[in-house]
RNA sequence: GCCCGGGUGGCGGAAUGGUAGACGCGGUGGACUCAAAAUCCAUUGUCCUUGCGGGCGUGCGGGUUCGAAUCCCGCCCCGGGCACCA
């Protein structure tokens, strides 16, 4: 019977096994390993202290993915590092005193103690740390190699620069609204010397290989926008009157010439003072102060309104299609950044310049024949050209095509593409960071650190102070140099890189973290790369996942890594967010319920199993109180495999010779389950993969209680304990340990034998008018007319059908028969 | 405005053309116990009916089909992304 005290204690065996899985080094992967070898990795976190339910739910999917192809018979490499330069150690520093480093070491050895005591597995051996100088000497190795290939370069430009985090942002940092996803404080605009890579020189590469990778398609369609292709003409205008300065335009509707009615330029155009006449100066004047003067919140906030801010420069150009005359605007709506900073405008088919048209009273020609009765708005649709010349009777895509002829083979213009993702802006006037390694000499310009004095340091004895600029600028030590070229005196560079970099490149780092002559071996990168299955949160469809994509093909192009290693990541899952009362789970929004509750009462397994229940892994979820008493469900239910895994659920074994129906119906429920589990743990459906565990769980008790062969049951037990290895560890590696005295998780995956899956009946529908009407069971082998005659036989269908003789009869054996009477 | 998701019991969710609601949380009833906890068993969409059984039911309205949560058309609502990118 139940001894009691015998009870599961998940604190004691979970520490046992976290200890010994670390001993003996279980899940550590070497060169030249003769399995086959795959890539698992989660997101490295930025070191924030303890782990908070969404790292628990990022590392449970990742340790579940890890063990379960260690089970399928692959070398798992399972590395973990930590994104450990960042702005909260810095700020932390300026508002403490305490060096950044002391601080974030305390966070990271807080971080990696909860991430063990959730018990999933790395090879620890690999971990990585992006302040450890053994890895920025290749960040800044890496950066000094894109110097050279011309993917680094330096240049003064109007940046994003965020009044709250003191430095300036990448555009990928600036959100929708004008603010910084990080402070959320309003991006200001200055214009300042950085450093930036040369990302767009891979828009085409990054866009188009896209298609081939196994990623959600809401994440790619996100990088597809943020890329932005456009394919179009670029062509001059010639100003009347002035026939040497010449306005270059870009358009993705060429068709469109004949009906340019005013051209315009962005404020920030450098021909606004050359194309404004005296008349016009003092109104071309206050437009662009005032453009200067607002932010892009601001512009942006103007936008919908009709009124559109714009002023007449005085000055014509001659739209080369028809030779006419058309007035030059300069108008905010209208963006340096992007094209030629200015356009033709054509109000009859472009929402923005009809808007602009009716506020200034300029003509509407339309070029497309919108359909009948469309009324007075702009058509950018489909239809006939109308006063279009040579284009006349042409649909829009063939009049493309003919005005880019026409363009290239008059001389005036040329096809264009053009992207709306710019150049990453990668200085930051901050301390706790990667110096960026050059040295800028008043002789020799800008010169690259000596590979052999890599890393560069920054030094420990500065001062936080909340100034705006780097401490590193006002750190005489650190900033006086000799160049490295003539060795005359020379200062070095005080900006650090961001933090993206570092994160852009980690994962080959993982393949060889031990090599002190590159950052990695080819030969490593080749065994390993790319990242088979690569897991974490959505935030980062943008941003991290760009990056690192342009890193890895940059570094392949430089030889640095594989040739053929064009893509990093082959798979990406992205998980759902935790979120609580609405709102995302965080320590900034101050609704964390931290994980170290369970972890020291239920432990890491009832937790884990928790959040692979709760709903599918990329879902949102809600945490609730509905949320722990789930969490106490697990509990609950950890104890119930226990006493089925010890021997002590029930008595009512019975050991008959040979095997009964029970044995049966218990063999056939186990091996429907591993079917059902495999295919669920390859689809990612694990809150399905619980459900199938506990109704396995169920079934044999039931069996029990009925009294069961020794062998259905220990088949059912340890096919059960194998599949919950990659879910609850412990359990099953205390479980497993007992009944067999091995280690479970060298074990092989359960396969499922047909044949003992098969079902012995199943349940024939007998529906008349699409209502079920009857069940009835029957042979799975059942043939058409038995059915037929069966469900036809059926008294409980009869009943229904009244007089009327069937109109037809659906049979579908062995699951349904449709009976279709007349109506009446 | 445009582009993606999504809408199913009290709740989390399951079912991708064939028994709607697997599995769980919560609830209800029972067994065990002096009692409680733990455990085990049963029950739990809704309405009508003592019961047998029947009606209704997957955001709303249509359609296709023998049969629709599932496919198609039109709406409504929620979440996310993009948004003056020419």
């Amino acid at each position: 019977m139940v001894e009691v005290g015998d009870a599961y204690d998940p604190i004691a065996v979970e520490a046992k096994w976290q200890k010994r899985w670390d001993q003996e080094g279980t899940y550590n992967v070497d060169p030249g390993d003769p399995r086959p070898k795959s890539y698992v990795l989660c997101m490295y976190p930025y070191p924030s202290g303890p782990a908070h339910q969404g790292h628990v739910r990022n590392y449970t999917f990742g340790d579940l993915n890890v063990r379960y192809r260690t089970m399928k018979g692959e070398a798992v490499l399972s590395p973990f590092g930590f994104d450990s330069f960042g702005l909260p150690a810095e700020n932390a520093a300026i508002k403490t005193g305490i060096h950044p480093r002391t601080f974030t070491d305390a966070r990271i050895e807080e971080l990696k103690t909860s991430v063990k005591s959730l018990g999933a597995m790395y090879d620890w051996r690999r971990e990585i740390r992006s302040h450890d100088p053994s890895y920025m000497r290749w960040v800044q190795w890496i950066f000094l190699r894109f110097y050279n290939a011309g993917l680094a370069y330096r240049a003064e430009a109007p940046v994003n620069w965020c009044p709250g985090c003191k430095t300036v942002l990448a555009n990928e940092q600036v959100l929708a609204d004008g603010t910084c996803e990080r402070s959320g404080d309003v991006v200001e605009r200055r214009t300042l010397k950085q450093w930036f890579l040369r990302i767009t020189a891979y828009a085409d590469q990054l866009l188009d290989a896209l298609d081939g990778l196994d990623w959600p398609e809401r994440v790619k369609t996100m990088q597809r926008n943020w890329i932005g292709r456009s394919e179009g003409a670029q062509f001059e205008l010639v100003v009347q009157g002035k026939d040497d300065v010449k306005l270059e335009v870009f358009t993705t509707r060429p068709d469109t010439g004949f009906g340019v009615t005013f051209a315009v330029l962005a404020p920030e155009h450098p021909l606004v003072d050359t194309l404004t006449t005296e008349d016009h100066r003092e109104e071309v004047e206050v437009l662009r102060s005032e453009a200067a003067r607002q932010s892009d919140l601001d512009r942006q906030s103007g936008h919908g309104d009709l009124g559109k801010a714009g002023a007449f420069t005085g000055s014509y150009v001659i739209n080369p299609f028809n030779g006419e005359p058309v007035p030059v605007y300069v108008a905010d709506y209208v963006l340096m950044g992007y094209g030629t900073g200015a356009i033709m405008a054509v109000p009859a088919e472009d929402e923005r310049d009809w808007a602009f048209a009716k506020a200034h009273g300029l003509p509407i020609v339309r070029t497309t024949e919108p359909p009948d009765g469309f009324g007075d708005h702009p058509y950018g649709g489909n239809g006939r050209k109308t006063n279009s010349g040579f284009m006349n009777g042409m649909g829009v895509a063939e009049a493309k095509e003919a005005a880019l002829d026409w363009l290239e083979s008059n001389g005036l213009g040329e096809r264009k593409v053009n992207f709306r993702l710019r150049d990453w802006l990668v200085s930051r006037q901050r301390y706790w960071g990667c110096p960026i390694p050059v040295v800028h000499c008043p002789s020799c310009g800008v010169v690259g650190v000596a590979e052999e004095d890599l890393p560069v340091l920054a030094p420990d004895d500065v001062e936080f102070l909340p100034t705006g600029e780097s401490p590193l600028a006002s750190h005489e030590g650190f900033k006086k140099v000799s160049c490295p070229s003539c060795s005359g005196p020379a200062e070095r560079e005080t900006d650090t890189l961001d933090t993206f970099v570092d994160s852009s490149w980690y994962f080959l780092r993982f393949c060889d973290p031990w090599n002190d002559q590159a950052p990695f071996s080819i030969e490593a990168a080749e065994e390993w790369m790319p990242v088979d299955q690569y897991i974490g949160g959505i935030e980062h469809a943008i941003l991290h996942l760009l990056y690192a994509r342009f890193f890895t093909r940059a570094l392949s192009d430089l030889g640095i890594a594989p040739g053929g290693l064009k893509e990093p990541f082959a798979r990406l899952f992205t998980q759902g967010m935790i979120r609580m009362g609405g709102t995302k789970m965080s320590k900034s929004k101050g609704n964390l319920i931290a994980p170290s509750k369970y972890l020291e009462t239920v432990g890491a397994d009832a937790l884990r199993l928790s959040q692979l229940s709760l709903a599918p892994p990329a879902d949102d979820v809600d945490w609730t109180s509905q949320t722990e008493e789930m969490i106490e469900g697990w509990a609950k239910w950890t104890q119930r495999v226990w006493r089925l895994a010890t021997g002590e659920a029930g008595s009512g074994v019975v050991r008959p010779e040979g095997e009964n129906d029970g044995d049966t119906e218990l063999r056939r429920a186990t091996h429907r389950a591993i079917n059902k589990v495999t295919s669920d743990m390859d689809r990612w459906s694990y809150n399905t993969a619980t459900a199938a565990l506990r109704e396995l769980t169920n079934a044999a008790y039931i069996h029990l209680g009925k009294g069961v062969g020794e062998e259905a049951l220990s088949e059912a037990v340890d096919s059960l304990l194998l599949m919950l290895a990659p879910m609850a560890p412990h359990l099953a590696a205390e479980a497993w340990e007992r009944r067999h005295g091995e280690h479970i998780h060298t074990k092989p995956w359960p396969i499922a034998d047909p044949e003992l899956a098969r079902d012995q009946k199943v349940t024939l529908i007998v529906q008349v008018n699409g209502k079920v009407r009857d069940r009835i069971e029957v042979d799975p082998a059942i043939g058409h007319q038995e059915a037929e005659a069966l469900a036809l036989a059926s008294e409980r269908a009869r009943a229904h059908m009244g007089d009327a003789e069937p109109a037809k009869v659906v049979v579908r054996p062995p699951r349904l028969v449709n009976i279709v009477v007349p109506a009446g």
